[in-house]
DNA sequence: CGTAGTCGGAACGGCGGGATTCGAACCCGC
DNA sequence: GCGGGTTCGAATCCCGCCGTTCCGACTACG
């Protein structure tokens, strides 16, 4: 059996909410209000998003969340700084409640070393 | 007539209001609001401000007005940066540029998967 | 197949951030 | 002392931001 999958490359939007610990509806909302989150879709219609999407959800989140940004003040700071690539570790606060969940970051956090390691390996 | 007056230092709440382009109902709410902001009063319950008081009004303008902060989060940027004196830049962020910044990240990352080892160790 | 996950849109809600109103006190020139 | 302008604090009102809930319909997946 192939008991994990090297470089995860797409995340639904429950997964995205758990590592992010967002709503469903919040990352909807703020999809909605952030031209710069758009993830992609599948056929159905679905999101599918990529390891930069959230870390740009990350991103908006600290703005808002804990700097204390309005929407349109993150925005700003954001369109201020459009275009510079940058990957960043994201802190994860997800309330670990068993080891299955930290499995389960153990293996998004991999997902993310490989993700850099492409950036790398393009880059050096 | 004397054609302006210079080194005033008491200002009315009229004055303050034409001064920053605030009404002075924003003036005793911000007031109500940043404990910072604290002019004094005189003998009849009026507030006096201080040339200092201007400038932290500004300042409060600046982060709420145009910068688009919450009050509470001008508030932590105000808190932040007392007693320290300096200007500073709000947000940190990791601009990856070179493969040295990437191996930064990497190093950090790896600290970070220690620490989960150990939570996880801790708990499984 | 069943069922768990996701979709978009609309209606709803709390509350932050003022805005307005009020009666009372004060200041100043006369 | 009198009248007009300024200020006061407290109470009340209000609007829009930021979600939140609800919905029926669609689809992925075991």
């Amino acid at each position: 059996m192939k008991d994990f999958e090297f470089k995860k490359l797409y995340y639904s939007i429950s997964e995205v909410s758990r590592i992010t610990g967002l709503e469903q509806h919040v990352l909807r909302y703020w999809e909605s209000q952030f031209s710069e989150l758009n993830p992609a879709k599948n056929r159905a219609g679905n999101r599918i998003y990529t390891n930069k999407d959230i870390s740009l959800i990350f991103e908006i989140k600290r703005l808002v969340r804990e700097q204390g940004f309005t929407i349109e003040g993150a925005k700003k700071v954001l369109g201020s700084k459009a275009g510079d690539g940058s990957a960043q570790l994201v802190e994860t606060e997800v309330a670990v409640e068993s080891s299955d969940d930290l499995k389960q970051i153990l293996l998004e956090t991999r997902a993310f070393l490989n993700d850099l390691i492409e950036k790398l390996s393009g880059k050096a």
